[in-house]
DNA sequence: TGTCCTAAAAATGTATACATCTTATGTTGA
DNA sequence: TCAACATAAGATGTATACATTTTTAGGACA
């Protein structure tokens, strides 16, 4: 019984109780609030959102279609299990996708905006990864960071499917793995670095740099993940 | 108004009405028979197919998640415009996803099954375009041949999120370009041999080899689409 | 004790009435 | 004539009653 769901204080943040039902249980599902492979009741969740069961199907259909669900004719909705191999895969088809963005984005071009934004974000980078160690805070920010930069590559690659789906891997429940992936300081430091590369090489629409730098600086991720998912320690190179 | 919704002799595909709705609905759209960008108003086809809002709303939401609808908050529902670069583009996304699909297969393996429907595959495609010319039916079964071949290394990556993607790229309206694409036997011939040569590749579990030769099976599509969109003649090469 | 059958309970599927919002229409005012 | 507003018509959003299916519970029988 999710306690987020409680909240009667809680504003609508979309316009419609469909929409606004499908965020608090898209919420509640990436946050782990439900088993994986529980049976969603469609009246259980009218109690709790103190909705009819109208928006309510509304929404587990929408998130069914999202892949965060599973759907059974007269059988309902339940929490879809994701392996830890359906995990790690998610991010070698993001690395396929996202490499193919940067390519496109370098053989299409920038416009003036979009540069602007990357060059904020890589200054931002900057800054940040200039301190010592970095406080919660700091992460946060740098993730903030972080989004700007692909989400911009995604735009710049003209291709609306491709952000479509870059976000349909980055929707995947057991929010631990985003804990996890928030990495040594070394890692972020070298994946920023990637960045500026990637910049670089799309500026110069250099099309098959980019793709590669940006295939390898996803993967380098499902590297980290593995790693720390299989308990190992993250390897020790030139420490300040 | 499309005649496919009119006949009152069809018997439902779906154990409900709300799938069986949506199986009408998504079939009538990449036919073609509504409009890009028309409204697509829930009484209306309610009245084109026999039921209440209930289950239409239901399958024009399925049918949003899936692409082919755009949704505006109480606005209503209507067929996604699909430029022609979108259609081109995502072929380019296939060629990613079903490259990365081919190296896990080899990287992977396939279990006897799999073997097997592929190779069957590969015989009835060998029979086929042993012929010197194609009829209607036989451009169906190869299809149906190309089909098979595809959809088992999809199953064969043990990724599911993979497929799921494929199978967006593949649903866009506007089905001129799957005629189009029906193509020149001298085409099929080559393709079928890429077949070939990536089930090789994947039995001798050589990932990168099978990798670039998937992706470049798909890329040659989308060249062959382009070239027939704008007009441009097949190239001929040592016609028999 | 275990299996099978039957009936009740509960869950999902569908239809429909009502609420709310959007859009069209037409009137008023300058 | 045109703009702005008011109203009505129509479309979508929501709640709810009813239908159908699934699941559960209990008992008969071997």
């Amino acid at each position: 019984m999710p306690d987020i769901l409680l909240d009667p204080d809680e504003q609508p943040t979309a316009p419609t109780r469909s929409l606004s039902v499908t965020d608090r249980i898209r919420a509640a599902i990436l946050a782990g609030e439900f088993e994986p492979g529980a049976r969603l009741h469609e009246v259980r969740l009218t109690e709790w959102l103190g909705v009819s069961r109208t928006p309510v199907r509304s929404a587990l259909q929408a998130l069914a279609a999202e892949g965060l669900l599973e759907y059974t004719p007269n059988r309902g909705f339940s929490v879809r299990r994701f392996l830890t191999s359906e995990i790690v895969d998610a991010y070698e088809i993001r690395a396929m996708l996202e490499s193919l963005a940067a390519r496109l984005a370098a053989e299409r071009g920038l416009n003036a905006d979009e540069r602007a934004i990357i060059e904020q974000a890589l200054a931002d980078g900057d800054a940040l990864l200039a301190k010592d160690e970095l406080s919660e805070d700091d992460r946060i920010a740098y993730g903030a960071v972080n989004f700007a930069f692909h989400d911009t590559i995604h735009t710049a690659s003209r291709c609306r499917m491709l952000g479509e789906m870059v976000r349909l891997c980055q929707r995947v429940p057991q929010s631990s793995h985003r804990n996890v992936v928030s990495f040594e300081l070394m890692d972020v430091r070298r994946r920023h670095d990637d960045h500026h590369r990637i910049y670089d090489a799309i500026l110069m629409s250099e099309g098959h740099r980019a793709e590669m730098l940006m295939r390898e600086h996803v993967a380098s991720v499902k590297t980290s993940l593995v790693r720390a998912l299989s308990g190992r320690p993250t390897p020790t190179r030139y420490r300040r």
